[in-house]
DNA sequence: GTTAGAGCGGAACGGATCGTTCTGTTCAAA
DNA sequence: TTTGAACAGAACGATCCGTTCCGCTCTAAC
């Protein structure tokens, strides 16, 4: 395969890997960022992709499949439960993969498929805090449904680099996850964790909600 | 004073408030959900503030003095280092006072004065993490630049409801503090904190960085 | 009572952004 | 030489949003 087909087929890989990096740096980039970091024009990338919504779906979708590989080699790995609680987290936070699924989810209707996936991972999840906790190296009072919300926390971090980036994500890693160790003097947890229904909502295809309460915009 | 000229300087709280409720849920609100929040017209927003980015200083300005007198409030305490610590915090995450701050940050363009706030600000919340490392509660690798960064952290964590936000909000804070309480066992931590340079970029007034280098957009 | 004008609500305007479509071009294969 | 798949990027149209403007209300001064 050669000349334009060979073309065609690089720019396949080019455009899924620039769209990866621009949506990762900017969830609500315009397209043509796209087509300018893959060094192609628009067409191309509607040569492949019905619109954009198809695109996130398949980023999404992506990064979904690659958290779920993340959590299952976790598990596969017997062994100190806490090594695997904790490479768990990091290798997610490294492979950016919290910012594909959550901060693009609202900017398209997720499919059937996609929640399943969804849940999925997320009972994957569970199972690595429940591993850690009942080998007594995590604290009891944490549940699995404040790993996501620890994502998001560390998602936050940003420096100009992506490299930087990466780095001082490990430091604010590195902290939280002295706090969760068990043994440390560990402070009551005030307040439920994050439901179900809370870390849900954030599929929901709606309109950024402004204001305080939920009073419909406009 | 009653009538047209009461009304008027209710408005004026009114629409201040509004505005704060308005943007620190969502930073690029329009500002027509200002006036919309506040029950009044854009007309009225116009006739106090000459523009959009007047409103924000105001509001940034007014963030920054409230982050000081916490920060000052808590230097004043004396007693237990750590316990300043903590509730210098708490206090600034209840007040929400960081998404006026930096978040509003390169939205607009600081005034000389805004930049020596926020210098003084900053000195004041490095002699908070000081002293409370002086007195050997805080662990000694963690530097004030820390801090904007972890409340940047706290601030990823939201929930529909600003109450739930809040409450939300001290579960992972306490989780951190355990986590930066001197005497737990202490995993080093890996990169350096972030620099001055790299908090103060911040405040730059630039357009959203694109891509993953700095490449200059389009 | 009358009236001037401060203050207000919201429609209207204009610029910018962005998703999508369209046009003309290139180039490998037939 | 011809053909059409694939491409780059201009053009188009919709949407959003900051700002201005118009007509109304209602107080306060005379």
């Amino acid at each position: 395969m050669r000349g334009r087909k060979a073309e065609a087929a690089r720019n396949d890989r080019t455009i899924l890997d620039a769209a990866r990096a621009v949506f990762v740096a900017d969830p609500k980039a315009p397209i043509s960022a796209v087509a300018h970091e893959a060094g192609v024009g628009v067409g191309a990338l509607y040569r492949r992709y019905a619109g954009k919504e198809e695109l996130l779906r398949t980023l999404c979708e992506d990064g979904l499949r690659r958290f779920t590989a993340i959590a299952e080699s976790a598990l596969a790995r017997d062994g100190d439960a806490w090594e695997a609680f904790t490479t768990f987290l990091r290798e997610v936070v490294d492979s950016d993969v919290h910012s594909l699924t959550v901060h693009l989810a609202g900017t398209f209707t997720p499919t059937r498929e996609m929640h399943e996936l969804a849940a999925h991972a997320g009972s994957l999840a569970g199972r690595v805090v429940d591993r850690a906790q009942a080998a007594g190296a995590l604290r009891p009072d944490v549940v699995a449904e404040d790993i996501p919300m620890i994502f998001d926390q560390i998602t936050a971090v940003r420096a100009g680099d992506a490299d930087r980036t990466a780095v001082l994500r490990h430091r604010y890693l590195t902290l939280l996850l002295d706090g969760l160790r068990a043994g440390a003097p560990a402070t009551p947890l005030p307040a439920s964790a994050p439901t179900g229904e809370e870390l849900g909502r954030r599929w929901r295809h709606a309109e950024s909600s402004r204001s305080s309460q939920p009073p419909p915009r406009r």
